[in-house]
DNA sequence: CTTGCAAGCTTACGTCTGTAAGATAGTATC
DNA sequence: GATACTATCTTACAGACGTAAGCTTGCAAG
């Protein structure tokens, strides 16, 4: 079994993922691992990709470091090598320090202003509020 | 007094800013209108950027239609054409919809998991939740 | 009026992104 | 073994981005 992936071993940021590429990361968390082929049925329906261009994002990921794989058979197995939790973390720090200057009660207020939250939203909300609350 | 801007008299979604301009609209909103030069001031010790890129960002941003210029004078007057409410709804749907789905709730819980918030940022998002709440 | 600073205009250039097509080669089928 | 698939590798190409430098020219200072 041998792994080919660049330079990622302790790596505490994740690697910066494109648009295209969350959207191939998020066919495959789900998958665990997956082969190229999968991933194209996964998004048939999701997107109008061609297989050849799902192909691409997926070697550019595996370049970056989020993707391992496994090419000891002739259709590679690819698997995350960072999680959805870490992806997720990283890419919303970057993003409230980017447009609210890292502070998320402006952001909550920003969402409330135009868009209006269900009641069900809204409980839930609080109710991950009190949940983490010491 | 003569403005030069392109295309964008009705659209109604704000134009695709990236992370530099980001930095240059958020220096320009709190001061409404702005002369390159005073962009220039305003970023110093916020970031290391030569004028001359500034200029560029300044420009681009006309180009997309984000600013306005007021051409009247030797050193142009540029004022945006979108609010920072507006930009800020529009990227953080945008930033929800790519990374997750669309809902906010994990997005919050996704916050909480690893930072911490502080007991005040905790009251505040109740507070916003409260107030907003039919 | 000459001279120089500085603002805007034009050009640059490497990287990243979105979106693939073509070449190559291993595998399965007949 | 010949042939057709098809997965991976190589190459492409335009537009966005970060990051400016060079050229041109108006305005201010001497």
């Amino acid at each position: 079994m041998s792994f080919a992936n660049k330079s990622q071993q302790e790596r505490s940021e994740p690697p910066r993922i494109s648009d295209a590429e969350w959207t191939i990361m998020k066919a495959i968390w789900p998958l665990k691992t997956a082969t190229a082929r999968q991933v194209v049925e996964a998004l048939a329906g999701e997107t109008t990709w061609k297989p050849k261009t799902i192909q691409t994002l997926v070697t550019r990921l595996v370049q970056k470091g989020a993707l391992a794989a496994d090419t000891s058979r002739r259709d590679y197995v690819f698997t995350p090598l960072v999680t959805e939790q870490e992806c997720r973390q990283a890419v919303s720090r970057s993003f409230l320090a980017r447009v609210f200057d890292g502070e998320i009660a402006p952001f909550l207020a920003c969402l409330l202003e135009r868009k209006k939250l269900t009641r069900k939203e809204i409980a839930e909300l609080r109710r991950i509020l009190d949940e983490k609350t010491p």
